[in-house]
DNA sequence: GATGAATGAGGATTCATTCAT
DNA sequence: TATGAATGAATCCTCATTCAT
């Protein structure tokens, strides 16, 4: 059986993956995880605490799955259709739940920098994982837009068609 | 003065607008509007038909702002530039808050069916927007995943730098 | 059957006097007191904010009992007497808890001003009360420190010894 | 380094003066005394047994300042101004704490007689000490009196005017 | 002799909602 | 129609203590 820390964290990144920050409560957690309250206030001292491992974690794993989804592929474009295909993936895997980080962008007040900082730097990044596929600077920003329009449009739509849309796009601006 | 219901939605437009769904509660809408709880809870059965009430309002209310902010323009390329000036414009007027109906698409449980069906339908409503300003399905399409990336980037970095960068690209799409 | 405000009220004077602040939990108020958790919050916004209306409470019935008490003598030295018979007549009837506000001061951090200005009125009335009684202000300050020590000693020792020592001693100083 | 239970007794020391009682938790301890827990219940088999160490070192140290700082006077009735100076001496020392001892008193349930005992042995040896001084024992707890209510006074007004008050009644009365 | 992970009962507070008037 | 008192479940978090190693 895995250490407490592993199934907070192991629970805490179902829990908020599929119902989201606020609608998650510590109590509902440390239920599911099996824990002593006092075990999780061990590990994380505050609920804000967990959201930015919650966040740490998610982006690992969000960006090891793209990059072995894509691994297969060699060519740029067919690098890039395989991205969007990811989000197809995704959406039917986590059932078109969207970006955890865009959704706890929206669940958080605006001041607060801590989580803020971690959210942006994962888009950077995201943003970065589409700049180091080409030269063009300006293309490859245009992609992260479209890219990033396809995760919340399929969110808010529980559809792939935008995504579907996106691809084609490409595939036309390329 | 204005009467007890006109109050209420006054106050939660501003309050949702600026707190965001979740991190205001009736009790302090009901205190800020100066109206009775009962009052309230004559007007609107539940939390939840407030906030159908504040998206339809708050659909109006944006759509109305957009075209008139749009209307001086004659071109169809310079509404299109209007309409992403118009995000900058909001941006600064509402301090980067993004868009009201994707925060609270992140907020609400993701079967909250009835205030999804409003929020999908603003959106609707957006994306035709840009097909009637244009022949070309594709490219109104393309332009209106543009117009959601900029929205939810300028929120996430407080920054219009991707306002700007969409209509540059948008520039040279047309 | 009391308002619940009123439940509170009386229920909170009871377990403070005789259990203190820390050892007296809202949870055992409220269910002594027969009271919805919610209803507490509507009348006292915090603990703190109950801790001060005990205190005005508890100030109230300390001196108008004091005040009763000695109501009956006519001269200073009997009304001295009674005074602090009427401290005996307390620790009898409190099982020797002492002084509430001093009890209490030990039982908040120290920049608590609220609570602190509230405690140092009351004594300042205290003092008050002894000079009232007589001309020399430097004889009523004395017998006010002896009335203090006398409180305190005999909730210490669970004795009136004190008292009556007090007492000795000030009826060789007039 | 000073040894587990050295650190131990040392930090309470600090933390039980400064914070009180119950504001200072295990937690803070340990971590501030650099010692683990199940270190810490090998020397106190609880909070209580720590609070008796406490008390017992404070008295320890108490005492000997108190001696010290009276130790250059030689008749009786500088000592006794001096043991009132020492009072200001400690409260500029330690910010107007009041003694940790009548403070614990008021922190603990009534029927904890294991550190009732205690405190009521410091205020004995305290009575002593004064009665040590001058043959008449009533003047000696006369005084004993005065400078128990010159602490609580003290500390309550943060404010040495009724220390000074009660040396110059003590001036008259010898 | 020394450790630190794990505990569960309890702390104060906020929530959206319903009721009797 | 309009009120405001009253509700109870839920929130996040802290406490002193014990356990196996």
């Amino acid at each position: 059986m895995p250490s407490p820390k592993e199934r907070i964290i192991a629970t805490t990144f179902e829990l908020f993956t599929k119902q989201g920050y606020n609608s998650t409560g510590i109590n509902q957690i440390i239920a599911e995880a099996n824990v002593a309250k006092a075990s999780f206030y061990q590990y994380f001292k505050s609920k804000e605490d967990l959201c930015v491992e919650f966040l740490n974690v998610r982006h690992d794993y969000w960006f090891n799955e793209l990059k072995r989804f894509v691994s297969k592929e060699k060519e740029v474009k067919s690098k890039l259709m395989a991205s969007f295909d990811f989000l197809i993936y995704m959406n039917q895997k986590e059932n078109f739940r969207g970006c955890s980080f865009l959704n706890i962008l929206s669940e958080i007040p605006t001041d607060n920098v801590k989580i803020l900082k971690v959210i942006q730097n994962h888009k950077k990044d995201l943003r970065n994982y589409f700049s180091e596929l080409m030269e063009d600077k300006d293309l490859s920003d245009h992609i992260y837009l479209l890219f990033e329009s396809s995760i919340i449009e399929s969110q808010l739509f529980k559809s792939n068609e935008l995504i579907e849309k996106a691809k084609k796009i490409i595939t036309q601006l390329i």
